[in-house]
DNA sequence: ATTAATGATTAAAC
DNA sequence: GTTTAATCATTAAT
C-alpha cells in the first residue's frame, strides 16, 4: 500500500522499498549486506558448493551486527538525522499518523474534560477568603482576620489576640506558596521533559503535535490532583488554626479589674433593669476597653448568674451599692436623693454594710433583710418569690 | 489536682 | 435583632 511507485517519483532509484535505498541513511544497511553478498552473481542464488561459504556469511552478518553496537553515537545520530531529512519522511509520517488516528490508538483519552474541578474551585475560593492564596502582604492578613471575625463584631480590639494567629497564618501561607511553587516547577519541568521526549520521538514515531498537546493535558490533570491535595491540606490547616486561635474560648482572658468594676457598677446601679441600651453598651465598652459584644456577653452572663444565685452576689451587690451610695452622697448631700439604684429597698441604706447574711435563694420563705435586691421583674419565671421588697421598681435610671 | 470563676458560644424562644 | 439557659474551655484559686 505504501509502495505506490508514482508517489516516490524518484526516477533514478532502483524502485525497491520506497526508494529509500538511495538515501544516505540507508547505506548503513546496505553496507551491512553488501559484503556478504560476495558478488551479487546469480551464483549466490545457486548456492552450489557454498555450504561452508553460507556459514561464513552468517558469521559475517553476526559480526556486523555485533559491530553495530560499537558504532559511535555520532554515527547513529547522523544516520537518524539523515533519515529525518529524507524528503519522503513527511509523507510517511502523515500517513502513519493517519493510520494511528484511525486505529484509535491515540484517542483513548478523547474526551477532553475542560470542566474545571469544582472541588478545586471551592478550595481556591476558600484559600482566597482566608488570605492564604491572595497577595502576600498585610492586605491578605487583614482580609483573613476580617473574614475570620465576621461572625462576631469584634474587629476593633484584640489585635494582640490575633497576632499569634497572624503569625501562624503567615507560616501556613509561606509553606503553601513554597509548596505550590515547587509543584508548579515540577509540573512544568515534567511537562517540558515529556514534550521534548515526544517531540524527539515524533521524528521516528508518528506522534502528532495534537497528541503531544493531549499528553500535556493528561499530565496537567494528574498534577492537578496533587495540587488539590495540597490545597485541601492547607485548608485543613487553616481551619484547625482558626478553630484553635480564633475560637475565643481558647484564648479567654479575664477582664481587667477596672473593666469588671465598671460593669458591675452599671449592673448594680441598674439592678431593676440591667439591660443597657445600645448607647450604654457603647459607653461601657469604651470605658472598659472591651467590645460591645463583650459587654453584651458580660451582662448576659451576669444576669443569669445573678438570678440563679442571688445570695452569692449579695455581698458584691452591697459593695457596689455602697460605693454608689457614697458617690451619690458625695455628689449630693441630701439623704433622700433617689440614687440610680433601681431597687427602692436599697436607697435608704445610709450604711449599707450589714446585709451580708445570705440565705439559700430557692427557699420559699425569704424572711431576711434584702440588702440590695432587684424586684424580680427582669428575671421573670424563675425568680424566687422573695417576699421582701414588694415595691415595684420605678426609681430608675440616671438617664 | 480539684474546684470555682468567668468569658464565650450555642440553641431556642421571643 | 436580643435574651435566656445551658454549656464549653480557660483561668484563678484552693
Amino acid at each position: 500500500m505504501l509502495q505506490q511507485q508514482p508517489l516516490t517519483g524518484n526516477g533514478p532509484s532502483s524502485g525497491r522499498g520506497l526508494g529509500l535505498s538511495d538515501h544516505p541513511g540507508m547505506h548503513a544497511l546496505n553496507s551491512v549486506q553488501q559484503p556478504s553478498q560476495h558478488r551479487s552473481d546469480d551464483s549466490a542464488l545457486e548456492g552450489t558448493e557454498n555450504g561452508h561459504e553460507n556459514r561464513r556469511d552468517i558469521g559475517d552478518i553476526l559480526q556486523q551486527i555485533m559491530t553495530i553496537t560499537d558504532q559511535s553515537l555520532d554515527e547513529a545520530q547522523a544516520k537518524k538525522h539523515a533519515l529525518n531529512c529524507h524528503r519522503m519522511k513527511p509523507a510517511l509520517f502523515s500517513v502513519l499518523c493517519e493510520i494511528k488516528e484511525k486505529t484509535g490508538l491515540s484517542m483513548r483519552n478523547a474526551q477532553e474534560d475542560e470542566s474545571q474541578d469544582p472541588q478545586l474551585v471551592r478550595l481556591d475560593n476558600m484559600l482566597l477568603a482566608e488570605g492564604v492564596a491572595g497577595p502576600e502582604k498585610g492586605g491578605g492578613a487583614a482580609a483573613a482576620v476580617s473574614a475570620a471575625t465576621s461572625s462576631g463584631g469584634m474587629s476593633p480590639d484584640s489585635s494582640l489576640e490575633h497576632s499569634d494567629y497572624k503569625i501562624k497564618l503567615t507560616q501556613i501561607r509561606c509553606i503553601y506558596h513554597t509548596e505550590l511553587e515547587k509543584y508548579e516547577q515540577a509540573c512544568t519541568e515534567f511537562t517540558t521533559h515529556v514534550m521534548n521526549l515526544l517531540r524527539e520521538q515524533s521524528r521516528t514515531r508518528p506522534v502528532t503535535p495534537r497528541e503531544i498537546e493531549r499528553m500535556v493535558g493528561i499530565i496537567h490533570r494528574k498534577f492537578s490532583t496533587i495540587q488539590t491535595q495540597l490545597k485541601q491540606s492547607t485548608c485543613e490547616a487553616v481551619m484547625i488554626l482558626r478553630s484553635r486561635f480564633l475560637d475565643a474560648r481558647r484564648k479567654r482572658r479575664n477582664f481587667s479589674k477596672q473593666a469588671t468594676e465598671g460593669l458591675n457598677e452599671y449592673f448594680y446601679s441598674h439592678l431593676s433593669n440591667p439591660y443597657p441600651s445600645e448607647e450604654a453598651k457603647e459607653e461601657l465598652a469604651k470605658s472598659c476597653g472591651i467590645t460591645i459584644s463583650q459587654v453584651s456577653n458580660w451582662f448576659g452572663n451576669k444576669r443569669i448568674r445573678y438570678k440563679k444565685n442571688i445570695g452569692k452576689f449579695q455581698e458584691e451587690a452591697n459593695l457596689y451599692a455602697m460605693k454608689t451610695a457614697l458617690v451619690v452622697r458625695q455628689g449630693n448631700d441630701s439623704p433622700h436623693t433617689p440614687n440610680s439604684t433601681g431597687s427602692g429597698s436599697f436607697s435608704l441604706s445610709g450604711s449599707a454594710d450589714l446585709f451580708l447574711g445570705v440565705p439559700p435563694v430557692n427557699g420559699d420563705q425569704a424572711a431576711y433583710p434584702m440588702g440590695v435586691q432587684a424586684n424580680g421583674n427582669w428575671n421573670g419565671r424563675n425568680s424566687p418569690p422573695a417576699g421582701a421588697s414588694p415595691h415595684s421598681d420605678h426609681s430608675d435610671n440616671s438617664d
